[in-house]
DNA sequence: TTATGATTGAAACATTCGTTTGAATCAAAC
DNA sequence: GTTTGATTCAAACGAATGTTTCAATCATAA
């Protein structure tokens, strides 16, 4: 009985964001969803109207969190470490990081991965609509950073940088993790690795 | 017609690369893919036997030459250019560079982008079985250039690198390509661009 | 021309999909 | 205790899914 003792919207987001992990978007049933939830199939559309309404509101329920969380760290290194590069990817990746560190969060860092990967969907425009604000003050932020980088080189590495956490926080990669490392620990050594990786990237000739 | 005057086999492989790429393995449908490939639906089965099949062929038709083409271009950086960092990068990058220079092509990589976010699919193990020892290959090549790196900082910044090239070749990037710059100098610029990035990544302290 | 094996065709298979219905159940207010 | 609105339930909706069937068609060799 997963996420149990709690109410059935909250128990809908759970199961979806976890199935939605595992087996897609298109690949992840109502029904799978219901069942995983315990809970009746007519209470999604009742919750939440259909199916492509329940993805988005499997992305809000974390990302405002995140969204915020990054933006206050953001500003605290700017304030606090003026013009410092690592601070500001630290911002960045921290609270993504702090995602994995429960089986939730974790879950919903791959759902985040896929939804890359979904080039035509409306989620695309929801998240950019919603969130894209957030990478516009980081742009700019790192931009004030690397004063001697193009415009379009920034964007491009920012790109590569984006690439790196998503692949590297959803745990793509085909390299196990040692065994005996804890989720935690594997995680902060993912995190602390990145911030040099991409720092010292963005800062390449 | 898309891709017409080709047999009925390569007929349904294109439009399933297509549309895989758009819409994803589960989100795309046999018919789709027989409508779009102007076929019967029964073809599909009667030449493949099945939709997962389906998929592992479309894979293996691109994979076979590309991973071809990587061990052929990084033996040849191995012996003119022993121990040159970029090189390995340029033999790894190059290859899926040029897939992305036509329309079919430029589809698969995206293909293959979405494959990563498919974590427990036998289409996983298909791609590990057949194509994992050209990662290998490349894992020695990089891990002899970089000698002061520790083995699992060596895995960990691969993955970052694997998930920079599969992010920038698939254009999941939110930043828009500038207008007036065709796609070919665009991806050169890109994988120039990212070799730079992951070499000075590797190389971080 | 006839025979043979490979391929294609229209149609149907059982199953599953997202969604809807309308009655049953619940908690809270009166 | 009754009423009211919110929620849950079993059941069904039509449409779409991957797969199968078997006759029609094709190319090729005898």
């Amino acid at each position: 009985m997963p996420t149990a003792h709690f109410n059935t919207k909250d128990r809908i987001l759970g199961a979806a964001e976890e199935l939605f992990a595992q087996f897609g978007f298109a690949g992840t049933s109502l029904r799978q969803v219901t069942s995983r939830a315990d809970v009746n199939i007519a209470a999604v559309n009742y919750h939440f109207g259909s199916k492509e309404n329940l993805v988005n509101e499997v992305f809000r329920r974390r990302m405002d969190e995140m969204s915020e969380r990054r933006l206050s760290l953001l500003r605290q290194a700017q304030e606090e470490k003026s013009g410092d590069l690592e601070a500001i990817l630290a911002a960045f990746i921290q609270p993504a990081l702090a995602l994995t560190y429960d089986r939730h969060g974790s879950a919903f860092v791959r759902v985040l991965a896929r939804a890359y990967a979904e080039k035509n969907d409306g989620l695309r425009k929801f998240l950019s609509d919603n969130y894209g604000q957030v990478l516009r003050e980081f742009s700019k932020a790192l931009a004030a950073c690397l004063p001697g980088l193009a415009k379009e080189d920034l964007y491009l590495r920012l790109d590569f940088t984006a690439g790196a956490l998503t692949y590297a926080m959803a745990d793509f990669g085909l390299i196990k993790r040692p065994v005996g490392v804890s989720d935690r620990a594997h995680a902060d050594k993912a995190a602390q690795g990145l911030i040099r990786f991409a720092a010292a990237g963005l800062r390449a000739a």
